[in-house]
DNA sequence: CGATGTTTACTGCATTCTGCAGTATATGGT
DNA sequence: ACCATATACTGCAGAATGCAGTAAACATCG
């Protein structure tokens, strides 16, 4: 066995499995909620990474049955809990965006202006629903403690962050909104617009001087 | 040929090649710039959507040579044209996130509080730096118009949008260093912290009430 | 003028991930 | 008794990643 190194999701699985164990399809859904909002997988991968980590030898597995149907449990081991440990003292990688609405902007000169309202407006849409989301979690966590009362202190950092994340969303794109408002087209408005560093600028920043390669 | 859809980094190329022709090179890098940090893709995959979009007959291509080394040069089709145009005209998927730091945040009571504090400051680091490079590309184009003068609004909306969001996760990163500055250690705060619904909220923003399934 | 490093210009390969479909049993409601 | 939904997964094709590798052209320095 080559024991290669787990992925995020197989330390999102191990983080699991260090409070009890979960059965295969307990863990496939549970990395669907709102986990997947901060690292995305698929459903048909969650379980091919659980053979992973047993081959790894980072899980062990048993059998249980409801009448004939059978599902594997799953418990982490004594290795399982180091690399998990061990994951944690190295260095993450930075976070990445995958922002589709933000291509359709940059490219929407070859489209016309109500594809880019649209894309803004969907995109708000979006925002709005996946903010709810989080301050319903957020709101939920503070009354009762939540389904995991031991990590409490620890969602509530991911919480802000998120609600903070998709506020951004939502007022950029009603910031958006208003800037294209006066726009006859998506093209025209090179010659007039765009350039003014205070509109593209968070207030009270300043543009930094310095080297740069190009743009974009 | 069963003429599936073009990915995303197909489009982008196809909306680079809208506005001039561009070799497999030089398109490899461009989508290697800043547009990777809203659309990331392997430099091995910008290669291959290429051929993917000459046979579904999106693009050209013609060879070019510079002494015995051969190059090829795409320019893009009218039926390419379309294809941009056609799924402008569609609905963006919900932008996601993939955050390596934020995982190990909710998976830090399996380590230490050293490597917590690793983590936000690392995070930090790589938002500052990711800041300045936006912010240097707002500075560059408002001064001399950019490379792509012809987009440079549209470039002005996604900059903003960017330099926001470094904003966001340097400020939470901040927030989280002084939530976590009085912790004994990464598991206990469980007991004493994380329950307050108003550090975990947007300034001016309530909790909402309704229907949650589970939180996380 | 030759050696060396960098940029240009890609391709191959193993592994992983996604998305869709499919299979089969159990459970709850009308 | 029937049907929808939930449980509990597996198979497969195609796409994406990451790493390595090839080779020519160009720049620089002694």
């Amino acid at each position: 066995m080559p024991e290669r190194e787990p992925s995020i999701t197989g330390y999102l699985t191990l983080g699991l499995l260090a409070g009890r164990d979960w059965s295969a399809y307990q863990l496939a859904e549970q990395l669907g909620r709102g986990v997947s909002e901060l690292w995305p997988s698929a459903d048909r991968g969650r379980y091919a990474v659980l053979n992973r980590l047993h081959s790894a030898g980072f899980v062990e597995t048993r059998q249980e049955h409801t009448g004939k149907r059978a599902r594997t449990i799953y418990s982490i081991t004594p290795e399982g809990r180091e690399a998990l440990a061990a994951w944690l003292r190295t260095t993450p990688r930075p976070p990445t965006l995958e922002f589709e609405g933000m291509v359709r902007v940059l490219l929407s000169d070859q489209g016309s202006l109500d594809d880019l309202r649209a894309t803004l407006a969907r995109t708000r849409e979006q925002a709005l629903a996946n903010r709810e989301m989080f301050a319903r979690y957020a709101a939920y966590i503070s009354e009762t403690g939540g389904t995991f009362p031991e990590r409490k202190h620890l969602f509530a950092l991911a919480n802000t962050f998120m609600i903070g994340h998709y506020e951004h969303v939502i007022s950029w794109t009603e910031w958006a909104e208003q800037q294209i408002a006066g726009w006859p087209d998506t093209v025209a408005p090179a010659r007039t617009h765009g350039g003014q560093v205070h509109d593209m600028l968070a207030p009270g920043r300043e543009a930094l001087a310095g080297d740069h390669a190009t743009d974009w």
